[in-house]
This record gives C-alpha cells, structure tokens and sequence, in this order.
DNA sequence: CCCTTAGTTGAACACTCGCTCAATTGAGCA
DNA sequence: TGCTCAATTGAGCGAGTGTTCAACTAAGGG
C-alpha cells in the first residue's frame, strides 16, 4: 500500500478498527480484520499501537465521542420541549443499531479490560451530563418540577441502555416504535407532566 | 473421572459450564475450561450436546431461570409495598454482579447466536411478566394510578438493566447505593406517588 | 547523489480454539 | 461368566489468535 504520513496512517487504522469491531464485536474481533481491510502488513498496527487492546480501547473511545457529538448537534438550536422526541429518534433511527451495539458490547467488555473501562467511564459520564442537560431545558419551560436532576438523567440514561440491550436481541419482542414510546414516556414522567395539564 | 449416568453427566457439565461463562464470560469460555474443571476427556461434552454454542445457550438458559426463579421465591409472601425494596436489594446484593455479569453478557450476544437469542427472548419476557405483576400488586394498595402496567414493566426492566451494565464498568461513578435509589425511585414515579401523599 | 529516517513487510512463533474418531473401559443384564 | 452397549478417552486436525523482528523500501534533507 501507499505510504502515508504517521499521523494519517494512524487515522486510517482507527478507522478500519472502528469498522472491524462493529462487525465482529469486541471479543472476535481481531488484528488481522483491520489489516486486510487496508491491505497492509501484519507488522505495521503494532508500529503504532502498543498492542491490540489498546487500538481496540482508543477506536472505542473515537467512535463514542462522535457519536454522542453526533446528537449534541442534532439537539442544538431546537426548541427544548421538541429535545425528548428528536433523542428518541435518533435512538432508533437505524435499524442495525450500530451506535448501540458498539456502546453495549464496549459496556461488557469493560469489566474485563483496563483500557476500555477507562473509555467507558468517560463516555457514561459525558453521557449523562448531556441527558441531565436536556432534562433542566425541558423543565424549565413548563412548571420546574424536577427534584433531582441529576438522579432523573441517571434513570434516563439507564433506561436508553437497557431498552437498546432489549432491541439488540434478534426477534426481540421490544421494537423501535416501543423503545420510542417508552422513553418520551419517561421524559414525561419525569418531568411531572404526567398526565399534560 | 467416575462413570455417571447419561443424565447426571449432563446436568454436571450443564452446571461447569454456567461457572465458566460466569467466570470467563460467553465470548472468552471455551470447552477446556469445563472439561478442565471436571477432570474428564475433551470428546465427552460432544457426546452430550452437539455443539460448544448448544451447551452454552442452554447453561445461560438453566443460569437466568434460576436467578428469576429465585427472586420469584423471595417475593411471595411479602407484602405488596415491600417489593420493590426487596427487588432493589435483590439487585445490588452481591458485589460482583454474578447475576447482571451473565445476563448482560448474554443480550448482548445473543444477535450474534441464535441459539442464545431464542433463550433471552424467553428470559426476557419472564423478567417483564414478573416486574408488571408487581407493579399490578403495588399499584393495588394505594390509589390505582398506573396507567399501562405492561410499558411501566417494561421501563422498569429496561432501567434495571441499564443500571446493572452501569455498575458493571470497572471504577464506575454509579454506586450499588444509587442504583438501589435509582430503582425505588422508578417504582415510585411509576406508580403516581411522586411525592408521598 | 547519498544517506538518514521512518514507514512497511511477512514469515515465523507459540499459543488457543472446537471438533472428530478409532480405541478403551466399565456397568448391568442374560 | 460372558456379552452388549453406553460412557469415556485423548491424540490429532485445521483454523485462528497477538506479537516479534530482521529485512526492505521510499521519501526528503544535505
């Protein structure tokens, strides 16, 4: 293959890592994947990379933050009580669920690996500050009636998470429409708005 | 190692395979690591089932009907408005999460193996069903406000998923502590009882 | 033009994996 | 006692794993 900068070359390798482990999963997903995708030797990711693992960590890490930039833009400049509906959306837009799987299966993994747990921590919590970010627009639009904020952005994100596990399942009886439905729902809970006044 | 009967033989290697999936998790646990532990020849667990993948899907399937089982049994007798404690102590009760570990692992498989699909499927509707008729017994005592028990039952379950993969993450913020109050709380939103009339 | 430097190669190594199959063993019945 | 059949063995196969390292190659400055 062409030669290429340190600096690109690296850039290429996240990438094709990124593709790799959301293909195959974190647990099979292998250095040889990564390699082939590019056409290049078996000896080159270890020149910049210290090991598979930690590429593996870093493409995580890459992948997660675009994604939750991803919804931070779409969120922004939109009216704050339209936020839950366009979260919801975004939630379920694709149906192979490529955010989620890889989100999941980094969640798992993470407690058997170092590098990814570091990762993952990171994203829970810029997870949730966005969420709990969302939940003080929206509430203070209608009447304030949120206590804890804090705690409600917990339950929100863990309820995302466990909604997008329950869908991952092939002939899951959860579906997008559900899932959709469900977290507007708790949006609304809340919010204190339970039935609109 | 000793000769069994067909059945007793089975059910013996049913049971190594749940502790090595726990211990080592679906993707990592191999078949030496059961026979291994049982001190028996490579070849016998084919005897027995037809495939490692087989084997596998039916351990997490005995492993999660124990677990729903066994909280089924530390609900009965108990009064309706102690349930949701009981259920969030039940979750939080061990430290290493044996019982989340296997489950979350499982879901998160299980769009990669059909086997393992059809056995969450079935495990998640059994959790559904039991988080619903609770929420149907709580919702009794006190003023009836649950407007659809079976979405309430849903985001409960979804939540305590969530939650668990949150707390699975090595270092992570989210404390046993919180996730107990997280889940209370969620019972409480729930059921209209926002603040304790 | 050479020559340093950094990008790149791929055979080789020492594993691990699930699975097969001919051979062996032992329990229980006739 | 002999016989039958199910339980059990384990070496071996082909495929896959991450990682190493001596060798090679192409830029780019001098």
């Amino acid at each position: 293959m062409a030669r290429m900068s340190g600096a690109d070359r690296r850039r290429q390798i996240l990438e094709a890592a990124i593709g790799a482990v959301l293909q195959r999963g974190l647990a099979r997903a292998a250095t040889r994947d990564v390699t082939q995708a590019l056409g290049v030797g078996s000896g080159l990711l270890h020149h910049y990379f210290r090991s598979w693992g930690e590429l593996r960590a870093e493409a995580v890490r890459l992948a997660l933050e675009r994604e939750i930039a991803e919804l931070k833009g779409l969120l922004a400049d939109l009216p704050a009580r339209d936020m839950p509906g366009r979260i919801a959306d975004w939630m379920v837009q694709d149906a192979d669920m490529r955010h989620w799987r890889l989100w999941l299966n980094a969640q798992e993994e993470a407690h058997r690996d170092d590098h990814l747990a570091a990762v993952m921590n990171a994203a829970m919590l810029d997870w949730h500050r966005l969420m709990a970010d969302v939940l003080l627009q929206v509430d203070k639009q209608g009447d304030p009636a949120i206590a804890d904020a804090e705690a409600a952005a917990w339950r929100l994100a863990a309820l995302m998470d466990g909604l997008a596990g329950a869908m991952l399942v092939r002939g899951s009886v959860v579906t997008p429409a559900m899932a959709r439905m469900l977290i507007t729902a708790q949006f609304d809970l809340e919010c204190g708005h339970v039935s609109p006044a």
